[in-house]
Formats: C-alpha cells, structure tokens, sequence
DNA sequence: CTGAAAGCGCTAACAC
DNA sequence: GTGTTAGCGCTTTCAG
C-alpha cells in the first residue's frame, strides 16, 4: 500500500485537507454530508493520520519516556504494565529505555529522551541521577519519578516509604527482645537499601542501641546464595532483611542448608512482593509494595502534569503492608 | 530554555542551516574551521536536533514497535531486555505495547503502531494475530514475530521449537514405561501450550499410544495451585509438564503437600527457565529458553531487514537445552 | 462551514 | 564548501 496521506483523503473526497483534518481531529464545525464523504474517503484509502507530522506541527508527541534498570525484571515489569495502562487509558505510547552499566550510557539515553522530543518522562531508577534529572528539566520536560524523592528541583513522584517500613519492623522486633537484626547488600538496589539501614539504625538508637549488621556480599561471588551458603556455616541472626525476594530466597535456603531452620531460628523477610513469595516453601514473608500501582500513579501523574490540572500534591505516598507469611514468626 | 532549532544555530555560527544539517549529520564535506564553529554554537545553545521533524523529513523514525503480552512478565522481561540491548547497539528507541484482554484493544495496538509510523514491529505474542498482523504488512511494517512461526506471509521470525522438545522428552520416558505424561494448561500461553502437545502426541503415536492426559485447569478457579491441590488428592502421573515456572512450582507445592514427592513418585518440569527454577527446592528441571537470545536475536534482524542486508534466513530457530535439577530423576 | 496559506524543524537536491 | 529552496504530512489562523 502506497503511503496516503491527508491530501489524498482531501482528492477522494472533494474537499481541502484542512476539512479532513478536521473530520480526523472530530472539530464539530464539519457539515454531516461533508464528515460522511471524509469519512468514506479514509475508509476507502485507509488512511491512518502520521502522528509524527502531527508531532511537527502540534509541538507534542503523546509518547511519554519511561526509564527503568535493566536487571529485576519482576517488579520492574509490574511497574510497567501499571504504567502502561494508564497510558493506554490517556492516549499516550511509551518510549522503554534500560539503563545499563556505566555513566556514558545513561547520558546517551537522557540525550536520546531529549531528542525524541517526548512529552514527559517517568523514571524508575534506584541511583538517582541528579546531574540528569538536572540536564531534563532544562529542557522542559515534566518528570515524575517512581520509588525515590527528589524534592529539589521539583520533580513530582510517587513512592513507599520503606525507610519507615523498615523502622517499624525493626522497632517491634527490638520490643520482643530480638535484636540480631541484619540487612542484606544489593548492590542493584542501593537507593533502596540506604533506606532500609537508616530505618533500622533509626529504631536502634531510639533504644540506644547501634546497628551494624549489613552483610556485604563480596564482589567476587557470582550469587548472594554462594556467599550466604558459608556466611551461616558460623553466623546467624534473629532477623534478615532482604531488598529482593530473590536474595530472601537465597538466605532462606542457605540457612535451611546449614540447618538453620526458617523460621524457627532464623526469620527473614524482603520487602518487594512478587508472585513467588507466595510460591516458594516456607513462604516468604514480605512487605507489599504496590509496583503495578507505583507505576499507575506515577503515570496519571504524568497526565495531569501534562494537562495542567491544577492537583494536591506533586509527592505521592503510597502505603506498604506487611504480609507475614511462614518465613516469620 | 527555549526550544532552540537547527535555526538558532545556524545564526549563532552565521552559516545556513543546511551547514547545520550537514555537520550533525557528520557528512564530511564541511569545512574543519566551519564545523568547529558550528559545534560551538551548538555546544553554546544545548541544542539537540529535533528527531520528530528528522522523522518526517527522512520518513524514518529509529524506532521500533514490540508487542509483548501484559502478563507474565518474567521470561517477557528477558526478552525485552535482549531487544533492548541490540537496539541500543544501533541507536533505534522502542515503543513497548502490551495486549490486554479483548479483541478490540488489539485492534487499537496495531492502529496506534501504524499511526507512529515506526519503522518496524517485533511481537512477542502468544496468540498468533493473524489479521492484525495483515493489517501491519499492508502498511508495509518489516516484521519479526518471537516465539512463532507464521511462514504464509513471509515474516521473519525466531523461535524455539518446543514441540520438538516436548516431542524428544516424552519419548525418552515412553521408552523408560513412563507412559502417564500429562500436560497442564496454560491460558496465557495456548499457542505454546498446542505445541507441547503435539510433541507429546506424536511420541505417543508412534509407540502406537494415545496422548491424553491434559489436565484443565476450571476457569473458577483463581490459581493452578488452587485446583491442582485438590486434583493430586486422587491422581498422580509419571510426569507432568508446565509451561510456565510457576505452575511447575505450584504442581510441586501441590504434589508434595499431597504426599506426593517430587521427583520421587512424580517428576515435574516447565519449559520456560527462569531464575527462580533453580532457587526454589526442590530445583525445578526445564528448557533453557533463551529469552534473552530470543529477543536480541529478534531485533538484530529487524536491523538486517531495516537496512535491507542479505541474510540468509528468514526464520531462525534457536536451540533449547534440558537443564535436569531436582524436580525430575 | 470550508479553503488558502503559513509554519512546525529538518533533509536533500540543486545552485553558486 | 556552502547557501537556497522545495518538500515531509499535518494543524491552524485567517479569509471568504
């Protein structure tokens, strides 16, 4: 099929595209004799309007950006099809950018965002990237960010407080007099484990204690499994604290491995949900982050920005709830 | 900052726009003393070159459509990740759709990718979409479909032929007296699904054998787990086959629960290899599907038929690998 | 209610 | 080497 455009239509029809374009844009000063013979017209050449052109001329591209980590791909997907049907709702497509390893790269994308002239952009990333949030809103481009806050520059975002999660749990756990509490690195997730420490050392110090169990999972081994499978040969605690479920799954089964039961004498939770805590034995325990809504609201976010809607707040909290399960008491 | 165009630079460096043009578009036939003066002011401006109005004037926009289907994100993530990566590699963006439910919603999928005039689409799919992906070659959309094959309409493609490995796996047990092979459904996957069991049908055809054992799973029921739990209270197989992880794990959890133990009186695999097969106890044996393969391989296509290179085949098929783990003798 | 024409930002002949 | 100009397909005043 030939390329038809808006001029075809106008031939077809007998009339001037400035007619069609207002027939396909449904402007309601188009007599109904002319909208039928529009309308036929389309219908005969199968014309679909290009929306680039209509990007050129309008100034907006109805596509907004979305930037995510490259690994993790569970919750990441659940914030993505959060995301994307709220912007199937609004008309939006969605540009999907990874971010890989290296700071080049990420300056190659924020460009490429740049140039691709997209209405906003959502970013889900747990290194916040100061320098290029920075770089895009110089460019005018509405940004909402997803998991951390960036008061700052002004940048609107929606998130769980999980630094509070974190106190909360550690506070009750201290209350019952187990106060072997340790957290587990992710490299992958630093932001988020940051968070995580200061929650607990937070509610250590409230009972004058300190924190300092963080387990540091050497670079060179190839999976936290590998390492914890000897880290319990000696050691144990009342409580782990995962970010990833997979990384709690890790720990339980290094732990039951070196007969440690879980959760008799060790308990452990994550804080990300997926289906699979549900699914693995014992099941684990965890906070449920709301990722399919994280990435709903941070789009209906991205709308109302985008179409100026006078709203409450630019920094949306959404709450956690913590779901025990058999990987803790 | 105001929008600055090809314009603005061309003032600043007092050359004309065309001059612009050519050095963003690294051509060579300009002048060292020019280009350099053209660099600073575009350096001097934060200028970026505006893709929507390249996309027009080129009748291309580096950007490629995928269609991937909303659930299951797990081995979807891989593929898209895989995707990602090469088309980073030759600088194309891509526009993530996911199908929901509903005939209707598909339709309106394939219009919004024509409208954005991408220059090619990749869809993962379970669901071979026949028409719609007519509707795609008319408007002249190079195409390359994941997962299956649709030779009639000359579309490229890469794929695994798991009815192949079905075919192999159920003759080996046939050929140990393991004859009580069932199947279990897969809603999301029935494409993937009837290919198993076809495998499974011809192994069994040819040891003059009738394959039926395809267990159901009712529509009330909210989960595989749910319904198998129950199911295993009176009957047991030699093996079963999942497509997915999480149904091989819920049919493990199930079994055992049962006192049915895994692999001892009832081996279970999947197909589909994700992380967590081989996190979960007992390790659950499957095919390693290249996912991430898949979709890179995918892609690289796209670019062998975006920038019309030769190349041998249309269709490639990537091979499979049985991974035994814990779940299978 | 409909048409003519300018403009969105850029590329690509075609001149000079 | 560099500038001029005609599109790419559509929207949107501004006339009529």
């Amino acid at each position: 099929m030939k390329r038809v455009t808006i001029y075809d239509v106008a031939n077809e029809a007998k009339v001037s595209l400035a007619t069609v374009s207002r027939v396909i844009n449904g402007l309601e000063i188009v007599r109904e004799d002319t909208r039928a013979r529009v309308e036929l017209a389309i219908e005969k050449l199968g014309y679909k309007p290009n929306a680039i052109a209509q990007g050129l001329a309008l100034q907006k591209t109805t596509t907004i950006a979305l930037v995510v980590p490259e690994a993790s791909f569970n919750y990441t997907g659940q914030i993505i099809n959060g995301l994307l049907d709220v912007a199937k709702i609004y008309k939006y497509n969605i540009m999907l950018h990874t971010t890989t390893e290296g700071i080049l790269e990420i300056n190659e994308i924020i460009e490429n965002i740049i140039k691709s002239r997209v209405d906003g952009v959502v970013i889900f990333n747990d290194k916040l990237l100061y320098n290029e949030l920075k770089e895009l809103t110089k460019y005018q481009f509405p940004i909402v960010l997803i998991g951390n806050r960036m008061s700052e520059n002004n940048v609107a975002c929606v998130y769980v407080d999980i630094e509070r999660a974190a106190y909360e749990l550690a506070l009750q756990y201290i209350s019952r007099g187990q106060k072997d509490i340790a957290i587990i690195q992710d490299r992958k997730n630093s932001y988020a484990i940051n968070q995580l420490i200061r929650g607990v050392t937070r509610a250590f110090e409230e009972n004058q204690l300190k924190f300092e169990q963080y387990i540091e999972i050497p670079a060179m081994y190839r999976s936290s499994y590998e390492f914890l499978s000897n880290y319990f040969k000696d050691k144990r605690h009342d409580l782990i604290i995962a970010y990833r479920d997979s990384q709690a799954l890790a720990a339980i089964n290094a732990a039951n491995e070196n007969n440690i039961p879980v959760p008799k004498e060790m308990e452990i939770i994550c804080v990300i949900d997926t289906k699979y805590n549900a699914m693995v034995r014992p099941r684990l325990s965890s906070f449920s982050i709301p990722s399919y809504d994280l990435g709903a609201v941070a789009m209906r976010m991205m709308t109302k920005l985008l179409h100026q809607e006078v709203f409450e707040e630019r920094e949306i909290e959404l709450s956690y709830l913590f779901t025990p399960r058999q990987s803790t008491k």
